[in-house]
DNA sequence: GATTGTATACATGTATACAATAATACTACC
DNA sequence: GGTAGTATTATTGTATACATGTATACAATC
């Protein structure tokens, strides 16, 4: 084990009929498979799971504190939905959230999770010889992981990890081009050399780019 | 009443237990009466507020959606508290959204919004010169509350009024000093001025003046 | 014919009872 | 005396039963 901070993120992995309600309704909310506007009834959605309606009930608590249903006492609980132009709102705060993430990851990082990160961009330029988008996409995951956690700073890393889950569907689960790939490593390297530089600006500029760089990526594709 | 939109919004005014303790627990926190680390037994809320454990679980799980609590699966949860880095990251962050808030609302507001921040802006003359600073405290909170409404961004108005309680008490209850009353009234007409020009970088960089002058003001007060 | 009042049905809010898991204390053994 | 294993206790997780509030349908009145 890492550190005993960590813990109870592990032990989110552990089953239980509420957590796992919480995150296959936030799934179905977020794909759509439970349209916006749609009433949440309890008892349905016992039935659908085959659980009682205590889970249930704190199930939707969680995801009206997470302002993806909106209840409404005595009433109950309505899907709240994403539109079009909520995506692109959700993609402009994310890039506004990352640039001071990555900021404070400069200031902060310490020198074990700088290693850490020296580790996963060795691991970037391995599978970008490799050509394995599959793993990059994974290893890229990390890497931003890994720079929220530096950022120390307990608030954001809330934020963007509701952000992850909000746009997760939006791009593909094919994860990026081949013909990407160098692009994306060097869009990576010029992050890196920030912290090497441990030059806050720097860092935040090439994230800039970053951000706009995938977001160019990704509508090329889709559109 | 305004719109049916706003209906859940004064619905949340009526009692319920697992809102009522949600919001106390919240208040507990925030004002460190239940100090970090602390773990919050269920048996023991509930005696402490007279209720049944249904509704104080529920309220627990929104708080640690919320990210005030850290719970632990088959272990409780556990008070997350904020440290004074934290505070002053909170800082940081909102000052980020709300320029965001700023420049998305001077974009997309409705004439009828205008017109009653206009009629804010009014009231905020007169209680100006008349030196009320509680009124004036009250009404700076609408003229914000106002803007994050005009950026028409769900998940943007999730994150400020996060950050609102979360500095509720920080700032003392104790609004303003006289004395800054006539600054405090010049900065909201430089923020005002961009929405009639539509401008909004001018209205970002007026939002930055003021937020910061807020803080010199706090901390001139404070220390 | 439209509207308002009431009764019934239904959904949510709360309390309690039961099950499963983790923490603790005690005993036995090394 | 210390450690490991087990039994007990306490706390969380889940299910069910009851109370309260809301929506709908029907009837009575204007």
């Amino acid at each position: 084990m890492k550190a005993g901070i960590h813990r109870s993120e592990e032990a989110r992995a552990l089953h239980s009929l509420s957590r796992d309600l919480f995150d296959k309704l936030r799934e179905d909310i977020l794909t759509e498979r439970l349209k916006p506007g749609e009433k949440l009834a309890e008892q349905r959605i016992c039935e659908a799971y085959k659980v009682s309606r205590t889970p249930v009930r704190e199930a939707l608590k969680q995801l009206a504190a997470e302002g993806l249903l909106e209840t409404i006492p005595n009433r109950g609980a309505f899907v709240s939905g994403l539109s079009r132009g909520d995506l692109e709102d959700i993609f402009v705060l994310r890039e506004i959230c990352e640039l001071q993430a990555v900021r404070w990851a400069i200031e902060r990082i310490t020198d074990e999770r700088l290693a850490e990160l020296f580790e996963i961009f060795e691991f970037m330029e391995f599978y970008t010889e490799k050509r394995d988008t599959k793993k990059m996409t994974e290893i890229n995951a990390n890497f931003h992981k890994l720079i929220y956690a530096a950022s120390d700073c307990r608030m954001l890393r809330h934020i963007l990890s509701s952000y992850q889950t909000y746009i997760r569907h939006s791009r593909q689960t094919e994860p990026c081009a081949e013909a990407d790939l160098p692009a994306i490593l060097a869009e990576h390297k010029r992050i890196f050399d920030a912290f090497h530089a441990a030059d806050a600006e720097a860092g935040a500029s090439a994230m800039r780019a970053h951000i706009r760089g995938a977001r160019a990526r990704a509508l090329g594709h889709t559109v």
